[in-house]
DNA sequence: ACTTAGTCAATTGAATTAGTCGATTAATTC
DNA sequence: GAATTAATCGACTAATTCAATTGACTAAGT
């Protein structure tokens, strides 16, 4: 997603193009990609030329909707998850509850105000700097 | 942990206390509490009125710490885990690196900051809500 | 001696994770 | 229209992890 953020506007990618910048065998990252389009992330063109671009703008994807659809759930544990809350007697008298709670709260406020254009700027003055930095 | 810490300084309990309070196979428990006590955060007793307390005050010891030990780095992936540190080689350039790091000292805060009296003193105030609203 | 309770090592079964493989289908280009 | 390119599909494998179980042993108290 990243990677396809870094060049979104510019053209397509094919698998191969991500799998050697991100370092990610091709043949996994093929079920990925599969997967991400499935979700509605992605959208894809078949035959020469081809490769996979994104469904929207970056700034419009968030990291944690990503990472809930292809991960799970970005609660610890389940008794505190917002989207895959399972219900546990203890539930009313659990003394750790409310601490799985505040940990889940404080990672989805991170990751839901985190979008892929600010990845991809980021990024971007990362790599800047790194360039600078060796030599 | 949050059991003995419930009874801290009260008397010693055995696994099957421990085992009914919080519903956990006896079995299993053992094995968590010898673990524990291998750790440093517990001490037993053999024999009759034999059985498990805290080495420590229940103040002294932070859930980090013990989650760090028990279940690992509290980090969400190892690049970025302080007491776990893999290195990578997209390290340097990595944009998604430094998102994680966030993550994990959100994370982090909150369960260094967090010990066992916290957690006791809170339960203790949940229960008895707790029997109070049904009647 | 008998009972109680903690100690130890090994094993199981299910679920997850990361990755592989072979064959197919759709778009382009010559 | 045949060759090529690249996405698509479904099934499979290997390694690890997680929760739990089993059986045998040791120490403390009465």
């Amino acid at each position: 997603m990243l990677e396809l953020s870094l060049h979104y506007k510019d053209e397509l990618l094919h698998i191969r193009d991500i799998s050697s910048a991100q370092d990610i065998p091709a043949r996994f990252l093929e079920q990925i990609l599969l997967s991400l389009k499935r979700n509605g992330f992605l959208r894809s063109k078949k035959g020469p030329n081809g490769g996979y671009y994104l469904a929207k703008d970056p700034s419009k994807i968030t990291v944690a909707e990503v990472i809930r659809v292809m991960d799970g759930p970005l609660a610890p544990i389940d008794c505190v998850s917002v989207t895959a809350h399972e219900v546990c007697p203890r539930e009313d008298f659990c003394g750790l509850r409310w601490l799985w709670k505040e940990v889940r709260d404080s990672i989805a406020a991170i990751l839901e105000n985190t979008n892929f254009k600010d990845l991809a700027e980021r990024t971007k003055r990362e790599k800047k700097k790194f360039k600078g930095s060796k030599t």
